[in-house]
DNA sequence: GCTGTAGTTCGACGTCCATGGAACAACGGT
DNA sequence: ACCGTTGTTCCATGGACGTCGAACTACAGC
């Protein structure tokens, strides 16, 4: 069966069910993910996935981006062309508090 | 390229040189290591190999301290023919601040 | 309509990894 | 010395994953 075979109002994407913890800790441990995840939290405003700082080809993006879609770390809101990605800080802080903070220390 | 080429005193085993956040998070990122830290956190004693509750070969269980200890999770203290193993909270808690707390909540 | 831009999907390839069976090493007890 | 226990190492296997090229979709502008 698929991973994710919750009905599912096909007009969305990713509704992020429930937050699991070793879905969020293996969509956060690979380096790629984890430098989107960095510059998502340093950044005020949503990036598109084409504006990121990544040395990886495009469909490998996509990719990544749709792991971490899955996992309910970030949601995608599509606007014209772009996909602008936003990190569920309130989420992930709730399922799992200081987690974000423990691995992506933000400095000031 | 591999993912670990930290120059390592090749006389000793497992020195956590330093706590590499990928590493860590790889090494928790999986069912039956999670498993196994949980254990060892709610454990106040070490805890030997062949005493944990988990469903898989004793090689495969072998294999999966090895990946914690090469993460710097845990550290290993041979008693006889027991391989006592301590979990590294303070060394966690220091590189990753809340890390633990974060996605293992002990029940209080 | 046509062209270009932004993402996604589709194979395909190579690598890493979790798993277990079997053999081996280290230690303790009798 | 001989076992039994405890871990580790070796090897093989099946699956998952990261990566990319190419084809495809969706949208905006001319």
């Amino acid at each position: 069966m698929p991973t994710t075979s919750q009905s599912r109002p096909r007009d969305d994407v990713s509704k992020p069910v429930k937050l699991d913890a070793i879905a969020v800790l293996r969509a956060l441990a690979d380096p790629v993910r984890l430098d989107l995840v960095r510059q998502l939290r340093e950044s005020v405003a949503p990036i598109a996935c084409g504006a990121f700082d990544v040395a990886v080809a495009k469909n490998t993006l996509s990719h990544h981006f749709k792991t971490l879609r899955e996992a309910g770390v970030i949601v995608t809101h599509r606007e014209g062309t772009a996909a602008l990605n936003v990190l569920q800080e309130d989420e992930l802080d709730e399922a799992f508090p200081g987690l974000l903070d423990a691995i992506l220390p933000r400095r000031g």
